[in-house]
DNA sequence: AAAGCGTGGGT
DNA sequence: TACCCAAGCTT
């Protein structure tokens, strides 16, 4: 045991959020669903989606029987839509592969569309108990500051990093599942990127940044993405008129949704190739 | 391996 | 007001 473990299990005992994919009761697809919601998008945002969704569709099957364009609905302004159509795409090889039970495998969720290592690991840990490195932003945030000494964690996932965290992985499989999470909700709530509650934070007197006296980051520029004007907007915008539609949608709407035909036209293009959009006829466009 | 992919709340 | 940034994945 490192003596990281007994600080943040116990903190997470206390001050835990209770969410409807967590606990007892919560399904391995809620989990699955969620995981899928909260790629980039927060909890707040995703906690009323989760819940009609699993009201919707309360197994992998119910919704492998829609059609994508159900689920793209459905998704609502939840962002990066694309996980609507993978996490449907994941549900029909569920329902058809895997007896609609969501697989505890972390190389049968890996395969799975739309997830990732960290999804796999999260999934595999957080519904089936399971011990795996679950490395978000948070946990990585986590450790480096309390273990690196450092503000932030590199772009990339460095092979220094997943030992480290492999290092700190509990050996039995319950107590890692909960130090998965609770390092993460750690990350969530105390050690957050900006303005960090380091007083409220259980590793204080443990932290290696807090001891070096919080040297502020002096690697690369993180990215920031540019919005206005990107295609991104543009397919937005495109993709919140179908939405907002219940049938096909003529081009002359789409037309006032942006401006600038060029880019229109390449984004409406780039949703077509991407599934989001079928065209329905010579001149309108629909959900698929 | 770096860029592309949505959206909205917080500061 | 402009950033910043949020449980990543794919190509």
């Amino acid at each position: 045991m490192s003596e990281l473990h007994e600080p943040v299990l116990q903190w997470y005992d206390d001050h835990a959020r209770e969410l409807p994919w967590r606990g007892a009761g919560a399904s391995a697809w809620s989990v699955m669903v969620s995981e899928f919601m909260l790629q980039q998008t927060p909890v707040a945002r995703v906690l009323p989606v989760h819940e009609a969704w699993l009201r919707r569709w309360p197994t992998p099957a119910d919704l492998a029987a829609e059609p994508t364009g159900e689920a793209v609905r459905a998704w609502g302004r939840l962002g990066y839509p694309r996980r609507a159509l993978r996490l449907h795409a994941a549900a029909t090889v569920i329902a058809e592969q895997h007896g609609n039970q969501v697989p505890s495998a972390y190389a049968d969720l890996l395969a799975l569309p739309g997830v990732g290592d960290y999804t796999a690991a999260a999934i595999a840990s957080f519904a089936y108990g399971r011990r795996h490195v679950v490395l978000d932003t948070n946990v990585r945030r986590v450790f480096a500051r309390a273990v690196q000494g450092v503000e932030f964690p590199s772009a990339a996932v460095t092979r220094a990093e997943r030992e480290v965290a492999t290092g700190l992985l509990p050996d039995d499989d319950a107590t890692a599942a909960t130090w998965a999470v609770a390092v993460m909700e750690l990350g969530a709530l105390v050690c957050t990127a900006s303005n960090p509650r380091c007083g409220d934070c259980p590793l204080a007197e443990l932290c290696a940044w807090r001891a070096a006296g919080h040297p502020a980051y002096d690697g690369p520029a993180r990215k920031v993405q540019t919005w206005a004007g990107t295609d991104r907007q543009c397919r937005g915008r495109l993709l919140a008129a179908l939405r907002d539609s219940d049938g096909p949608v003529h081009r002359s709407t789409l037309d006032l949704a942006w401006a600038d035909e060029t880019q229109r036209t390449r984004c409406l293009a780039s949703l077509v190739e991407d599934r989001l959009v079928v065209a329905a006829g010579p001149d309108a466009y629909a959900l698929p």
